[in-house]
DNA sequence: ACGCTACCC
């Protein structure tokens, strides 16, 4: 529209606004339009609302197709334009309309129509493995230097599911280099994963040199998220990494999961973007049949807590009739219910209770760590747990790792408290606005992730607005936990302590003689992560804020020593039901 | 003796 970027046309992301009064077309986040509607129930000021890549059925898409509908039916007048793959454009055009018995199959209905856009895709031949490999990682290698060796020019992309993999990869071909011939092309192997700089992530975008082939090994980021040009050849491991949650336990997990056709076929499609291309896949024909068609929307398979308590501060009191694109499994609304109603945040007819439940859904953090927050007053520890609250919710590491290990370790020990990680984190955030000047040389020296930090600033930042928005005093006392501690403080340590376990008892457990924990009824087993103080220690009672399963155990990262009674304290209904404690 | 896939308030 030739206009200067936040007039006319402008956009909005979490801690970026560059829109004006002027401005008539907004690109957000469907998370931020969600949040708009809290204080906007009917989005009335918008006339048009298009959701794209509806179909990837991330959570808070789903989440707002369903706020859409609803509003839909008090705004008749309200435009709605769903883009999606092609496949499941039915699936879309049914849901909004209102007769579930409908006919669309010619792409018509009362409510709407399916409009398509060709693709201008080039075909793509797939190959498949005739048995299935022992090591899809080796194999990759090998097919990476067979085409490299065998096929004109164009560049390589392939799938693999973590940075550890990609990694490794990139390791296997840079040693297997030396044994091309002299005369031959070079492959300039790169990784591509979000957790990579983002001036490492432009690398891949760079025009190939005359007389070399780039070899980009990425995560699913390449998937859908990131277009690379000059891609002929894909490589497609056949798995991904997805979240899952055990209900049962309250633990979501990352798992390397296979593949969907749909995703197999996204994936492909890649190698077929400027020219007709070549697809390789490590797997079996057989194999691919069996692949489930798509890949489970995530709204049947995470904590749901989060989007329960959405939803009632959107108004949306019957979760059980809400219109789901697709309904997710009754035993995760429940558990959600169970915790939200424990946390204080639903009363007994599962309504939001206020002002607590309706502040929890406005805050931007977990519902555990909202209940912490705002009930840390009580405590008389609002400050400190404002900046708890900013650390433990920045995802990612907050000290720089690679092969530093043992200095990070020492730098780790010198913001160490007794009592547990979140007493650490209170502490490195302090040093970090105080000694390091908010810094990027001074995180260096003490191994600390500048972005993370800078990022728990501006998280901080934000949630002291929410809280001086509900009319919060938030007296800045800047303790950190070693001053806390150091000043005689171990009262203030102690409420910082008992703050977290009442918002936190659902995540707590003991540790056993030979180093493990166990949660309160006994049936899991979890470690202390290495990179947690409570690793290699003694500690009887205590609660953890994060919690993950990578390969057979479930390691719990931050972790906070607690006493028994407390539990009984905070969650008196929660513990009385669940179980006696050991 | 271990790391966060992707997205995001």
């Amino acid at each position: 529209m030739r206009c200067q970027l936040g007039q006319e046309v402008g956009y909005s992301i979490r801690f970026e606004d560059v829109t004006s009064a002027a401005t008539k077309i907004k690109f957000l986040t469907d998370g931020l339009l969600l949040r708009e509607a809290l204080v906007d129930p009917l989005l009335s000021r918008y006339s048009v609302v298009m959701v794209d890549e509806a179909h990837e059925r991330s959570l808070s898409s789903d989440v707002l197709l369903g706020v859409l509908k609803k509003i839909k039916k008090r705004r008749p007048e309200l435009r709605i334009v769903v883009s999606s793959a092609t496949l499941n454009a039915e699936d879309f055009l049914r849901f909004f309309s209102n007769r579930e018995d409908e006919d669309h199959t010619d792409g018509s209905s009362s409510e709407g129509s399916i409009i398509s856009i060709e693709g201008r895709a080039f075909p793509v031949d797939i190959h498949y493995l005739s048995e299935p490999c022992e090591d899809y990682l080796e194999r990759a290698v090998k097919t990476i230097f067979d085409i490299h060796t065998s096929e004109p020019e164009g560049d390589i992309l392939i799938f693999l599911t973590g940075r550890e993999e990609i990694e490794t990869a990139i390791e296997m071909i840079a040693d297997r280099l030396p044994s091309l011939p002299q005369n031959s092309n070079q492959l300039l192997p790169y990784p591509l994963y979000a957790g990579l700089p983002v001036e490492q992530q432009m690398y891949v975008f760079e025009p190939t040199p005359e007389g070399t082939r780039k070899v980009i090994c990425a995560t699913n980021i390449a998937e859908a998220s990131v277009t690379i040009d000059g891609i002929v050849f894909v490589i497609d491991c056949g798995f991904v990494k997805l979240r899952a949650y055990n209900p049962q336990t309250g633990i979501e997990t990352l798992t390397a999961t296979p593949v969907s056709k749909a995703s197999a076929t996204q994936r492909a499609g890649r190698a077929g973007r400027t020219k007709p291309g070549k697809c390789y896949r490590l797997y079996t024909e057989a194999a691919h049949g069996s692949l489930e068609e798509a890949t489970v929307p995530e709204i049947q398979r995470s904590n749901l807590a989060p989007t329960i308590l959405q939803l009632k501060a959107l108004g949306i009191d019957n979760i059980a009739r809400f219109d789901f694109l697709t309904p997710p499994p009754a035993e995760l609304i429940i558990r959600a219910l169970e915790l939200l109603y424990s946390l204080g945040a639903l009363d007994t007819y599962a309504k939001l209770t206020s002002p607590l439940g309706t502040r929890m859904a406005e805050l931007a953090l977990e519902p555990m760590l909202a209940k912490c927050l705002l009930s840390a007053p009580d405590f008389g520890c609002l400050s400190e747990m404002l900046t708890i609250a900013a650390m433990t919710s920045l995802q990612g590491n907050v000290w720089f790792s690679h092969d530093e290990k043992r200095k990070e370790e020492t730098s780790r020990r010198k913001f160490a408290v007794e009592e547990g990680d979140h007493l650490t984190l209170l502490n490195v955030y302090h040093a970090f606005v105080t000694k390091g000047k908010k810094d990027a040389k001074w995180c260096q020296q003490h191994y600390l992730n500048f972005k993370s930090m800078t990022r728990a600033v501006s998280i901080r930042n934000q949630l002291r607005r929410y809280l001086e928005r509900f009319g919060m005093n938030v007296s800045e006392s800047l303790a950190s936990g070693n001053d806390v501690l150091k000043a005689g403080g171990r009262p203030v340590a102690e409420s910082i302590r008992r703050c977290l376990t009442s918002g936190y008892f659902a995540h707590a457990a003991r540790m056993m003689p030979d180093g493990t924990f166990r949660t309160v009824d006994g049936g899991t087993v979890l470690h202390a992560h290495p990179s947690s103080l409570m690793f290699n220690r003694k500690a009887d009672w205590v609660i953890f804020t994060e919690v993950m399963e990578t390969g057979d155990k479930i390691f719990v990262r931050d972790v906070t020593k607690i006493e028994r009674g407390w539990l009984v304290e905070y969650a008196p209904e929660y513990y009385r039901l669940r179980t006696q404690l050991a």
